[in-house]
DNA sequence: GCTTTTCGCGGGAGAATTTCCCGGTTCGCT
DNA sequence: AGCGAACCGGGAAATTCTCCCGCGAAAAGC
């Protein structure tokens, strides 16, 4: 049939952008219909252009690729997800099936596994290509109870500062609030996610992608 | 020539070292006169056996490799330093080069650079794998100041612990000394590293393999 | 339309931690 | 012997954290 899907694009890299762009037009011939860099961005740019199918880096400056589609998702019921991640860890491959993703692939697999993954998830079935697979195995073999709490948007804005170091005031005066409500929001954090050390904090954050490994 | 070499082997995993083992006295046919652990073993096996070469894993159960060259090193004017990583961090190649090691190979690299690793260090020359070598010329472009403190035995078992994301207490408990104790050295360590941040002593540990990465 | 919940914000009192300083012991080295 | 360092811990002041409170706005549910 080949009628071309509409289909946006999240990813903060420029360069690896571009040649998902190259690839989903000129190879794939569908049409892309939005091109965003932050979660902030694809927030908007889903909402204005309902597409099809919507390619999401899983790290993202302002966020992580699933924070979009928990908060967009629900409102765009006929668009479907394809995660990509750099980072390999059961983790993720865990919450992207809780989200309901429908498919995921690893940034080191060649292109003919992504070209199938776009074209499978765009066929209305699911694809995790066979790393994410594995990685799934392991994680549903030992599941510990990490059961993926969900953060609120200011929560998240403060466990990245702290677990990235940055002082508890400075954190605070960047946000543009006082220091005590930092200290309440670390509080609360701590108290969702039951990790009442420091580091284990900072191995969360590290964990679930909140930041980048040292 | 050949007059075997005399030996020694440092790493925790049994079956790594079980390899070596194999290569370095049937393929290599030198002497293995030693066979350990952790650092704790490394240093005393040393001292005993004087021997010609030492390969050390990076990250062993107590400590880092370097440390047991950092404390015996001295001691044994004719041995000479071949370590294996399996963590690939310009820091780590950095800290090697500073600290005088010989050779330096990553543990994805093939056997063959192994075996000439081995040779050119029991030559007299020094060998860093290629991988290596170009981590270290990115971390010489970068330098960012991180020049390595070296921190006493005490403050490393602090500082992996407390990184760890263990209780302050319970870390002055299985330590066996007050948590008083444990307080100070936190405060060494904040001092001497110049990181005042909870997460930044995290970050270090990880970058510096005093942890594993989470 | 109106409640109810959730989120963000921040104050206050008391508990806990951290800092900075101190003295003491035990090593190893000169 | 003497020296420096690593290690251990105490005490007092400063800081931070916890736990509780209320407020306003926005969203969700009836």
């Amino acid at each position: 049939m080949k009628s071309p899907a509409r289909i946006v694009l999240v990813e903060d890299h420029a360069m690896v952008r571009q040649l998902l762009a190259h690839l989903v037009t000129d190879t794939l011939g569908h049409t892309l219909v939005g091109d965003c860099t932050t979660v902030a961005e694809a927030r908007v740019a889903l909402l204005e252009h309902q597409p099809d199918l919507v390619i999401v880096d899983w790290m993202l400056p302002d966020g992580r690729g699933f924070d979009v589609m928990r908060s967009v998702g629900p409102k765009l019921p006929r668009t479907r997800w394809l995660f990509v991640s750099s980072n390999e860890q059961g983790h993720l491959v865990r919450e992207a099936v809780q989200l309901g993703v429908h498919g995921f692939v690893m940034k080191r697999a060649d292109l003919s596994t992504l070209r199938q993954g776009i074209s499978e998830v765009l066929a209305g079935r699911t694809y995790y290509c066979p790393a994410s697979a594995a990685l799934l195995v392991d994680q549903l073999v030992g599941e510990g109870q990490t059961v993926a709490a969900n953060l609120s948007p200011r929560e998240c804005a403060v466990l990245r500062g702290y677990a990235s170091g940055e002082n508890p005031k400075v954190l605070a005066d960047r946000l543009g609030v006082s220091a005590k409500t930092v200290q309440n929001h670390l509080s609360a954090l701590r108290d969702k996610l039951g990790l009442f050390e420091p580091a284990q904090l900072v191995h969360y954050a590290i964990k679930h992608g909140y930041i980048e490994a040292p």
